[in-house]
DNA sequence: GCTACATTGTGCATGCGCGCGCAATCACAG
DNA sequence: CTGTGATTGCGCGCGCATGCACAATGTAGC
C-alpha cells in the first residue's frame, strides 16, 4: 500500500498536529484546508494532497473535523502511545534538556540519563539519578526506551551514537555538531541552532552593509 | 548573476563549512567531493553543483584546498564577521540559550536579554542584565543587533517577533513551537525538538510493536 | 616537456514534489 | 426530495533539484 510516502510530507504532519491542537483548544470543531494551510506557509492544495496519502478524512462542502483529523494525524505519526526517551550527556545542554517542560504533554518522557563524567554519575537531575554510560547496556532492557538523546561533545558523540545503536534505538535527537553515521533502519535529526543561523546570514549579509 | 540559488543549497553550506573546519583541524590540506561527501549523506555530484553556484573552487586532479574552501564558503555565509543577537525570554530555555557554548566559537554573540517577567527583570545571567520587554526599542539602536532569538512561551512569540521585526531584525531563531508570521524581507527558522521526534516516531512507531 | 591519471565543472536527463483545476461529493435550505 | 453552494480528493502538467556522464583541466611522474 502506502509505501511510498515522501518524507516531507511526514515531517509537515507535526506541523499540522500543532496547529490543529491550538483550533482544537480555541474550540473549534470545522477547518477547512485553505483556513489551515494559511497561517502555516502552506497551500490548501498541499494539505489536502499530504493528507489524502492516508486517506479521506475531509467533508466536501465542509472541511476537515479537527477532533477527528487530530486523532487520524496521531494515529498516523504513531503518538498516541508515550514514547520512552535516554537522555546521553548531562552537561549544560542535557541539564537544560531534562528540565524542557515541552516533551511531556507531547508524551515524550525521559527515562534515563547517562554521562561519563564522574562528577555528574550518581547525581539526581530533575529527579533521574544519572548513571555512568558503561552501564547503558545493562540498563536499557530495564528502561524499555525506543528514543535516544544525545547531548555530548562533538568528539564522543558518535561513539555516543554507535553504544545506543547497538543498544536498539531505533531514532535519535542529535544535538551535537556532527553528521551522524548509523546503519540503515535508524533515523536521526539534528538539532543544531549554529546550522541556522549560518544559513540565515547569506540572506541578511549585504542587507546589513549599511549600518 | 547567480540570484537564483536554490535554500536548500544554502541549507547545505553550513554542513560542508563544519565537516571541512574538521579536516583543516586535522591538518588535511586537500579533499575531494567524493571523501567531503561521504561522511555527510550528500553525493559528489550534489557537493560541486552545489559549489559551482559560487565559483570554481576546485583544481582537476586534486580536489578542494581545504583552507581556501573554507574561506571562500564562510565569505559566501557572511560568516566572516561576528554577529550580534538580541535574546527574548529568559526562562529554563533561554537560559540554557544563554549558558550555550556554540555560539561564540562561531562568532555569534548575545548581546542583550529581554524578558516581561518582572522576576528575572534586573537579574543578571551569563554577564548579562536582563531588561524588560519594553525597553526593546529603545535598547535596540545601541545593542546593534541583526539576529534574534525567541525563547517565550507559544502564547507571546508571535507578539515578540512582531516587536523584533519593528526593530528591525532580520533574522529570527525562533524555539518558540508556533508558525511565525513575519513580512517578506525577515527570516525565520524552526527549533523544535518536538517536531523532530514526532516525525521519527512515524518510521518506528511499526517495528516497535513487539515489544 | 610530454604522457597518464585523477578529479573537477557542467550540460542534460530523470524523477519527484508542488500546485492547478475540475469532477465528485456532502451539507443545508426550501 | 431537489437544488445550490462549498470544499474535498486527485489526475495532470510544470518546474526544480538531483545525479549521471563526459569533456575540460590541472597534477605528477618520467
Amino acid at each position: 500500500m502506502a509505501l511510498e510516502i515522501p518524507e516531507v510530507v511526514i515531517d509537515r504532519l507535526p506541523i499540522y498536529v500543532r496547529a490543529l491542537t491550538l483550533l482544537n483548544r480555541q474550540g473549534r470543531d470545522v477547518v477547512n484546508s485553505q483556513e489551515l494551510g494559511g497561517n502555516l506557509g502552506v497551500t490548501p492544495a498541499q494539505i489536502r494532497k499530504d493528507l489524502s496519502y492516508f486517506g479521506r478524512f475531509g467533508k466536501q462542502g465542509r472541511g476537515y473535523n479537527v477532533k477527528r483529523l487530530l486523532e487520524e494525524l496521531h494515529q498516523i505519526l504513531g503518538i498516541t502511545r508515550e514514547w520512552s526517551m535516554v537522555l546521553v550527556g548531562v552537561g549544560r545542554l542535557g541539564r537544560a534538556i531534562l528540565g524542557y517542560g515541552g516533551f511531556a504533554p507531547q508524551g515524550f518522557r525521559i527515562v534515563g540519563a547517562f554521562d561519563v563524567d564522574a562528577e555528574a554519575i550518581g547525581e539526581r537531575v530533575n529527579g533521574l539519578e544519572v548513571k555512568s554510560i558503561d552501564l547503558l547496556p545493562e540498563e536499557m532492557p530495564k528502561l524499555n526506551a525506543q528514543l535516544g538523546i544525545v547531548a555530548v561533545p562533538a568528539a564522543s558523540a558518535q561513539k555516543v551514537i554507535d553504544m545506543l545503536v547497538d543498544c536498539g534505538v531505533k531514532a535519535i535527537l542529535n544535538y551535537a555538531p556532527i553528521a551522524a553515521q548509523v546503519p540503515a533502519g535508524v533515523r536521526v535529526k539534528d538539532i543544531d541552532p549554529v546550522l541556522a543561523l549560518q544559513s540565515m546570514t547569506f540572506y541578511i549579509k549585504e542587507a546589513d552593509v549599511a549600518r
